[in-house]
DNA sequence: CAATTAACCTAACGAGCGTTCGGCAGGGGG
DNA sequence: CCCCCTGCCGAACGCTCGTTAGGTTAATTG
C-alpha cells in the first residue's frame, strides 16, 4: 500500500484516448488493438486496468453524465428565477459538450452499444438529467417567465440544441466559446418565449 | 425485357430492412448475416443487389437526402416571405424524418462509417441542404422579419432541433405529428426571433 | 427449342475481432 | 533475502466478419 500516485493514471489515459476513437470511428468500428496501439502497449495490457471493452465505454459514459448532473445542479442552484436556472443550465450543459467532446458524442450516441445492467444504469443518469431541466420549464410556465406549449418537448427541443454543439465546435472556430454559450442562451429563451408575455 | 414489375422490388425491401437494423443496433454492429436474414436469403445473396455492405448505406444516405433536398426546396418556393419559407422548411424536414425515422437516424449518425468517394458525395448533399436554410435566413434577416446573431449558427440550431425529432418521436406517442411539428415551427420562430422586432 | 439471364443457393476463404493464458520484470514490505 | 503484487508482454483461442467462387433453378428471349 500507500504508493505515490502517478502523474496521469495509465487508467485515465486509456479512456482519454479510447473516448477520443470512440468519437472518430464508432464504438464498434474502434478495436482493443486500436486503443492498445495509440497508448503503446499490448491489447492484452488493457485487461489489467478494464474487464472489457464495453466497460470503457460505460465508465466514459457514466462518468460524463454524473459530471453533467453535478455541474448542472450546482448551477441552476444558485440562479434567483427560473430564466436564471434555464441560462445557468444550458451554459453548464453546452460548456461541458464543447470542453469535454469526445466523451460528450460518444455519451450521446453509442448508448446502443451497451447492454443491459449498464445501459440501465446510464438511461436512468440521462432521465435524471432531462428531468432537472423539466423541473426548471415547470417553474418558470408556473411563474408566468416561460410560455412553452409542452414541457417534455421543449425539454426535448433544448437538449438538441445544446448537444448539437459536439457536431460542429472547434476550439479554433470563428467564434469563441463563451459567444456561441450566449447564442444558445439566446436561442433557449426563444424556445421557451422568455420575455414575450404569457400570449406569444 | 419488358417484365412485370414485381410488387416491391427485393433491392427495396433489403434497403429498408438494412436501414432498420443499422437504426437499431448502429452500422457496424449489423452483420450482412443479419441482414440476410430479416430478409430470409442467403448472405450471398445481398451481393446480386449491392456490390457491398457499405454501398447499402450509400444508397440509404443518398436517397434519403436528395428526398430531404427535394421536398425542402419545392415546399419553401411556395412560401410568400421569409418566415413562411422557413416554417414549410421545418415542417417537410420534421415531417420526413417522422416518417422516414429509420432512414433519418443513419443518414444522421452513420457518415463516420462511410469511405472516401461516397463520403464526399454525402457531404456535399448535406451542405446543399444547410445551404438552403441559411439562404432562407439570410433574407429573414435582411427583410427585418427575423433577427438572428450568426446565420451559420442559426441554422445548425434549426437543424439540430429538428433532427432530434427521430430520437424520441413514437407514431402512436402521447401527441399527434401536426402537433409535434407545429410546436418545432414555434420553436424555430423562437430561436430566429420571429414577430420581436429588430432590437429583442 | 436453345440460349441467356436474373436470382438465389452452398461452401468456403482470409482477416480481424474480443478475450484469455502463462510468464516476466521490478520494487516495496515482512 | 524472499515474496508477492502490479503492470505489462507474447502468443494463442474460438469466433464472426465481409466477401467470393461456383453451381442450380426458373423464367425470358430470339
Amino acid at each position: 500500500m500507500l504508493m505515490e500516485e502517478p502523474q496521469v493514471g495509465t487508467r485515465e489515459r486509456l479512456l482519454e484516448l479510447s473516448a477520443q476513437l470512440f468519437r472518430e470511428r464508432g464504438f464498434h468500428a474502434t478495436s482493443m488493438r486500436d486503443i492498445a496501439r495509440a497508448a503503446h502497449m499490448q491489447p492484452a495490457s488493457i485487461y489489467h486496468h478494464f474487464p472489457g471493452k464495453e466497460s470503457i465505454l460505460h465508465e466514459l459514459m457514466r462518468g460524463f453524465l454524473m459530471e453533467l448532473l453535478h455541474s448542472a445542479a450546482n448551477a441552476s442552484d444558485q440562479a434567483a428565477d427560473a430564466t436564471g436556472r434555464l441560462a445557468a443550465f444550458m451554459r453548464t450543459h453546452i460548456r461541458l459538450h464543447a470542453t469535454r467532446a469526445m466523451v460528450a458524442l460518444v455519451t450521446d450516441s453509442e448508448l446502443r452499444a451497451l447492454k443491459d445492467p449498464a445501459r440501465r444504469e446510464v438511461v436512468m443518469l440521462r432521465d435524471r438529467y432531462e428531468q432537472l431541466l423539466q423541473d426548471i420549464l415547470r417553474q418558470g410556465v408556473q411563474e408566468g417567465l416561460m410560455y412553452v406549449p409542452d414541457v417534455k418537448i421543449a425539454s426535448y427541443q433544448l437538449l438538441a440544441l445544446g448537444t448539437g454543439v459536439v457536431f460542429w465546435w472547434r476550439p479554433d472556430g470563428r467564434l469563441s466559446l463563451e459567444e456561441i454559450v450566449e447564442q444558445h442562451v439566446g436561442a433557449a429563451f426563444g424556445i421557451c418565449g422568455v420575455g414575450r408575455g404569457k400570449r406569444g
